[in-house]
DNA sequence: GTCTATACAGGGATAGAC
DNA sequence: GTCTATCCCTGTATAGAC
């Protein structure tokens, strides 16, 4: 039953979030969810298989998230002022926590490794469409990969939730303040100077 | 014996690099090591002791090496050239990438997430003192608030050493040469403005 | 498809010999 | 300070009842 794999995803997301990847056992999992322990050996195979569903179907979710809210974004002062946003909506219900998890865990296995890259895919997409777009408007869009430019947005966003988990009160509202201010400061020396070029 | 626990602390550390956070016990670490399990509770009262022990051996040894090499830097494209040089001596050595999974277990405890984030303070502060002598040459000094800024370096840093984990490949070297063009172009900017304020 | 029962390995921690 | 031996718990995984 598709209704019980998605129940016990569900449940494994919250033991992600509570207990962290050293704490993922089938034991663990099942007394979250309510239900039983040989289930998720039925329906995935291993602890490792769940993982890898796991780390899917959170990054389809988001990326449906993300698309939709990106969608307007047309300067940096505007994309960290949506970051803040999914980072605010997301940090509460613990799911970046619960991917920063996963990825610490998928050190691992080659196999997890290759599972996790491919289930970010649709997330690191999305930013990257924007990032693009943002670009576009600027004399530098063939001079900065678009693929590396995505990747740095996407560590920094991982990277702020690794220290979020550690003191919450560190990363709290003021981080994404400042990045507002230097976006917008970035953004106002873009347009002052429309044909600056960088060194090679 | 001092040195009997500086022992430890390696094997832990090499421990965590080849294991992960989720594999790091008491018995892997022993192995590796070729000591006594029961040695690590003498002298570290538990796992979670000895992991703490192990961020704060790793903070301190990562600021030595980080102040020595950030003395001289006098721009944000300098910045990311001594980021990439540590990142790639770093990642080589795969200690940073043991930091990520240090930060990744801090989640399961309270205790262990406050000694982490001490730990940490050694290397951050080297960071924010370079941060705040590159900020000193703009008009921006007074603006953005250096703590934010630390944070955000730090995470950046923490997040690639995340990503290159799972896809080397990706977070290689070109990661660092668009960050290094994209540091050149705003360096530019700023010289090129020296009297623009960001918006408010 | 789901549950009970159970095997077996690995891990945290301690007592006590040396 | 270090090692051996041991207790007991937790974890993965499977067999088989329902």
């Amino acid at each position: 039953m598709a209704d019980t794999r998605a129940r016990i995803v569900a449940a494994a997301l919250d033991a992600l979030r509570d207990e962290g990847i050293a704490g993922f056992s089938a034991r663990t999992i099942a007394r979250q969810g309510g239900f039983n322990q040989a289930l998720i050996f039925y329906h995935f195979g291993s602890v490792e298989g769940l993982l890898i569903a796991v780390a899917r179907s959170e990054s389809e979710r988001r990326a449906a998230l993300y698309a939709a809210e990106l969608r307007g974004v047309g300067s940096l002062a505007e994309l960290v002022a949506v970051a803040r946003r999914l980072h605010e909506e997301e940090f509460r219900s613990g799911s970046v926590a619960a991917l920063t998890q996963v990825l610490a865990g998928a050190t691992r296995s080659d196999d997890l490794a290759r599972g996790v890259w491919d289930a970010m895919e649709p997330w690191t997409a999305r930013v990257g469409e924007t990032i693009e777009r943002l670009l576009a408007g600027t004399p530098y869009a063939g001079l900065l990969p678009v693929d590396d430019l995505t990747t740095a947005v996407a560590a920094l966003f991982l990277g702020v939730e690794l220290l979020t988990g550690l003191a919450p009160e560190r990363a709290g509202t003021t981080l994404f303040t400042t990045m507002g201010s230097l976006a917008a400061l970035i953004d106002a020396l873009v347009a002052a100077n429309p044909t600056t070029t960088p060194d090679p």
